[in-house]
DNA sequence: TTGTACTGTAATAAAAATTATTACAAATAA
DNA sequence: TTATTTGTAATAATTTTTATTACAGTACAA
């Protein structure tokens, strides 16, 4: 697993307390991390809705939407792995019984997981979570 | 992430559905990973008495205890990784009054997701996850 | 209309994590 | 006493992640 998550959780907290725009230098500041790495995330939260840009001068970034109507599973949900629990590269020997199945049973699981997992992270909107901070 | 969880799985599976002792060098044919991988993760797995093991010539490896007694949390515990939803490398910066309190709550959060996923997986048990397979 | 400060994105390099390989000591069954 | 297996360390190869550099495009503002 890497850093995404809490890199966008931090991006999107950072907008939901601003008053204006940010910039992708500023947030990369707070973050601590490379500012190109901050702006491919915001890219990415932008595809997916949750952030919009202005470009040019004195442009920058904002929240798409309320974050009463931002819940941390649509967050999650654009930096979500294929496999919730990991994922080995390997290919199993199909010439095993087991080998052959495993991967459809585990997917299955993974299926399940997930559906508790966003089901937890649905019920916390981004504001929730930002009113927490002193 | 990574791949310990599906090999831990993997290496659970084949050892419940084994007769007698299994080796490392034909649980790495099933898995198709490295011999020394596994025996490095059967290490873990008998560290925390889910497996044990006997030396020498014929010896290998069974499960420490009844499946029926394992839950996929048990399996889970062994290899989870300290951040469930992924730990950014950063240091966010302490003169941000964001920056400053999100590793705190990120973590609080992680505790709950935590909480919730080991919920789910302590309901299956390793015999019930094999009783899928055909 | 020109300079400045941004976003957007590609290409590449550096660093870190994961997995594979090699090697060998120790145990035990035959 | 030989063969087979666990246990583990050291190292190499590979893959993934993150940082850096570079620059085109946009928009504001003097």
């Amino acid at each position: 697993m890497n850093g995404r998550f809490p890199i966008a959780l931090h991006i999107m907290t950072l907008l939901c307390s601003a008053e204006g725009l940010l910039s992708s230098e500023y947030m990369a500041g707070s973050i601590n991390v490379n500012s190109v790495l901050v702006r491919k995330e915001l890219s990415n939260l932008i595809k997916n809705k949750l952030v919009s840009s202005q470009e040019g001068k004195n442009g920058g970034y904002t929240l798409a939407r309320p974050a009463a109507q931002i819940t941390l599973a649509e967050i999650y949900e654009t930096v979500k792995p294929e496999a919730v629990l990991g994922q080995a590269k390997n290919q199993p020997n199909p010439a095993c019984p087991i080998g052959k199945q495993i991967n459809q049973h585990i997917t299955e699981l993974y299926i399940d997981v997930d559906k508790v997992l966003m089901q937890k992270l649905g019920n916390t909107t981004l504001l929730a979570f930002v009113a927490k901070f002193n």
